[in-house]
DNA sequence: CCAAAGCTGTAAGTTTCATGTAAGCAAAGT
DNA sequence: ACTTTGCTTACATGAAACTTACAGCTTTGG
């Protein structure tokens, strides 16, 4: 679950990052139109948060290099009260939804999560369940036998990008993004670490299920 | 329990305001509709008390704004004696109630929790019970195994908050809006502290809860 | 109206815990 | 058998959170 954040004024856009990061969302961020250019070109993200106003150009310009991405994730708009106007051409340019600064941050993270689910899957299943795990997609809760169980971050997010595709083999460098963003690349089998601490996770909890590790390849979460 | 405060009079405002926190709400109050709007925008209410007549428009100009918001908030309408042919208006607008002034404070209090328990759960509970404590959702009042508990104005507010997701995680950030109002921000770790307090006092009374905190996230409230 | 009790925010000290690193071991492929 | 890849476990570290003490202030009760 890789967002990018596009916002130019400092404070706003760290306050963000960190409320995003402890609801276990995966967050890059830029200040400038070219260095987000750049990470849509670099990376991909499931969902991007864009700032109109930048200091190298206006944001919309950002719009037109997703579309020429394999999935283009939905955008969110974050425009000042007195752009409104703006709305209209901010929709027609292809963005999913906007929000007027200031908000609240709860709001953001909602309808950040309505356009996850659907840009997820159309059918909009509201959970997942493998074996007696079961995964509420909207607010990325794991639960076994309806215990709630609680992950920390790094293995929330694995075991989210696993469960997304349940029964299929997911990349191992494809994990990797989702897990870690852009400037904190790693140097070490610390993915391998809490793949193994996921699992014995999983197994002390009781859920009904094998993390199959496919060599060479990735990894695969199936029902025991 | 936080609520929003709008009215123009400056010492009917402040006479509200004094006595909502005396009964352990949190009051954010403001004179303009303007002000009411970017407050909105930026925090999550619980309910709204809303005056017509105010310097720069109508108070129902607040509803649609409300509207857009994802959990939207029941608004009492307080109108002046004559302004009774409105009354229709603000109901037709998507007001929950509306009361006469002058009205008594009591009664204020008396609808206020009526539709903050609706709101709070369409099942309408009259209480909730996790372990051996029971909360009156309407009166505010804990108690554990028939024993009334009384609790300081924020550990209330924090328990009340927790409480009304048990078994869930509740966002630290979300939790702080419920015991914090906009103008009093907090520079230290209060919170913690009053969590803290509140474990111990829920252990002393025996009430059969963990008060469970997850790290980077927030705090959750279950069952021993 | 004064005193006592209690609430609350701040801060300091301590503890807990997630996380990256690395070393040793198991398994798979050649 | 030997190499490579991955799994597991231990460990260090830094960040988050828990607890406790304290001082200022409010409320309560005589």
């Amino acid at each position: 679950m890789r967002i990018l954040l596009v916002e130019d004024e400092p404070e706003l856009r760290t306050t963000l990052a960190a409320r995003l990061t402890a609801d276990g969302f995966v967050v890059d961020q830029f200040g400038t139109l070219g260095a987000a250019i750049e990470a849509v070109m670099a990376a991909q993200y499931n969902a991007v948060l864009l700032d109109r106003r930048l200091p190298d150009g206006d944001g919309l310009s950002l719009l037109p290099v997703l579309r020429t991405r394999p999935s283009r994730p939905p955008v969110i708009i974050l425009s000042a009260l007195d752009d409104i106007p703006d709305r209209v051409d901010g929709l027609d340019a292809g963005a999913e939804d906007y929000l007027i600064k200031p908000f609240a941050f709860e709001e953001l993270v909602a309808r950040l999560r309505v356009m996850l689910r659907r840009s997820g899957s159309a059918d909009a299943a509201p959970f997942v369940s493998v074996g007696r795990l079961q995964y509420d997609l909207a607010s990325r809760e794991p639960k076994v036998s309806g215990q709630p169980l609680t992950l920390p971050r790094r293995e929330l997010a694995i075991m989210d990008a696993l469960i997304r595709r349940a029964g299929r083999v997911v990349m191992r460098e494809h994990l990797q993004d989702q897990v870690y963003g852009f400037d904190e690349e790693i140097s070490s089998n610390a993915l391998e670490a809490h793949i193994s601490r996921l699992r014995k996770r999983l197994a002390d909890a009781g859920a009904g299920v094998v993390l199959h590790g496919v060599r060479g390849v990735g990894y695969m979460l199936r029902a025991a």
